[in-house]
DNA sequence: CTGTTAGCGCTTTCAA
DNA sequence: TTGAAAGCGCTAACAG
């Protein structure tokens, strides 16, 4: 597979100067149709394709993208992933996959080994623990994903806003009394911001608040339950649909049928096995496509730094 | 983050010829150790780092590998290419990650690509479709994955053999009317060939099958099942966790407990859904360690071709 | 419209 | 042990 020809084999092939070649291959204007045309043919003819590493080298950019996930196998990220793919293609970026598995020690020693290859840009999938500093010298080529942090691109998820719909939900169907399942407020978004939220809108209300944390498993939404239980709970909601279906588990083995179980996510698998459970679309697809064109936009020079938030809806 | 410094400035910062400090970076030899040192020293004061693009041109490596999967959201590549990320870090390599949404042209376009930026090598999700012929002019620097090809470095999963370990269980537990919920045979490994082994064992065993077959969905699973449950089955197997997941939650609602059911993939859910299934873990983090091995071998010259099979296990 | 020329940042002879 | 010089394949002035 390697590409043994050059321009300048081209160039001799089809009896023209190397200049001639790079313009045909470059698509400028000021080249005779019938030159242009001979050009191409050679070129058909031999299979041949410039070499990235050498226009790279003259200043080019060498259109390559770098997707640091925290973890690959995290259907959230996944799904944002999915989504940026076909626009990074298109725009004839090849994206890098780097997973820091949530160490920011990880996502530095990245970045150091995206910085000799003249990246053009970077989308991070944010956590807890990573530091302003080792991200601003990068902030014109970086667009965080599920975190924000002064003075870098980012796009975000409504965490709190997913909270509320579903309370609000509740309510509505006169559900007043409410328990919660998160993470540790060690996590920012999934942990604290909505756990956050569930208190704020529980004070705002004035419903007492039932709160079990534990870890992002289905382990956990199952263990954690029977804590809520037995404070008399109607319905939980849980910080995510992993734990959701975790919980949900459990109460179909108590044959309890009378809580209402409320994630966020909109994982397919949930609504699958307990459709009567409620979720909350956060996005994630429409978070990955934003973070795509936002960073495809500051690499073109169209955009500025900027924060977006992705809005959630109610999942039917 | 651009990278402003060249080896230039770093030798005339330090006082001495860029071959030099072209002979410090490449840990040559033939250099005193105080101008070794002090050239280090400037490299570490300016975080300079030398381009690769440059070092790509100069005939090196550029130390990319491309691993092509059909679908990122798929479980078993999921597992499989997590577990080959940290191998290619290890060695220098970054990942080019591709999805071919199971369609041969796009692999064909991705590999125009990879071709374009003298890649170093690729590792393939197979799928039926595929032509050899696109693929044989990458042999030296392609290994496929779950699908082998004549003339083609492969890592295969045991499909035959996993389902072959299920039935032998049943068997073991006097269980002979065993049905089967396959994927059409238009999808080789998964479909094709894990049906057929069904079929064969069932015929060696004088066994009656039993066969179902859809799509690679829970939902498949659960619409499937009844007619086989017709049939007054003891047991199913299911091509894959995802159907055998749909098959349960069908058993459950309808209050059947005395149908055992497998599946093939060892995915966790399945496990703490319903614990009581059956399932083979079919070495996805396995295949795809093994698959990245094999191509680091083949690029290093340390290994020729090499067609590989990963044995599953019944998982506990 | 086209060819010639001079680099991009690096490695690699070849002399010193 | 070192530096000077010659490219790697390409693009971008600059002349024709």
């Amino acid at each position: 597979m390697q590409n043994r020809l050059t321009i300048n084999d081209i160039a001799r092939l089809s009896g023209v100067g190397k200049s001639t070649v790079s313009r045909v291959l470059n698509n400028e204007g000021n080249v005779s149709p019938q030159t242009r045309e001979r050009v191409l043919q050679v070129i058909e003819q031999e299979h041949f394709s410039p070499s990235k590493s050498a226009r790279a080298m003259r200043g080019f950019s060498d259109k390559i993208v770098a997707i640091i996930v925290s973890r690959l196998d995290s259907p959230s990220e996944n799904q944002a992933v999915r989504a940026m793919l076909p626009l990074f293609y298109q725009q004839g970026y090849d994206p890098i996959v780097l997973e820091s598995q949530f160490s920011a020690e990880r996502v530095k020693e990245h970045l150091q080994v995206l910085k000799q290859r003249n990246i053009d840009g970077v989308v991070l999938f944010g956590f807890t623990g990573l530091s302003a500093q080792m991200l601003t010298p990068w902030k014109d080529k970086l667009v965080m994903l599920a975190r924000d942090m002064p003075g870098l691109s980012s796009v975000c998820y409504d965490d709190a806003g997913a909270v509320q719909l579903l309370m609000q939900k509740l309510l509505a169907q006169n559900i007043r009394s409410i328990g919660f399942i998160g993470v540790s407020a060690h996590d920012t978004t999934t942990g604290q911001r909505r756990s956050e939220a569930y208190r704020a809108f529980c004070q705002e209300h004035h419903l007492t608040p039932h709160i079990a944390l534990g870890e992002l498993t289905y382990q956990s939404g199952f263990e954690l339950i029977p804590q809520l239980l037995s404070r008399k709970i109607q319905a939980v909601i849980c910080a995510s649909d992993t734990i959701a279906i975790g919980a949900q588990k459990y109460l179909q083995q108590q044959q309890i049928r009378d809580v209402q179980v409320c994630g966020i996510g909109n994982n397919p698998l949930l609504h699958f096995l307990f459709p009567e459970s409620l979720s909350v679309e956060l996005g994630y697809g429409a978070g990955g496509e934003a973070a795509a064109k936002q960073l495809l936009a500051q690499l073109d020079g169209s955009a500025t730094l900027q924060q977006l938030m992705i809005p959630g809806q109610l999942a039917v």
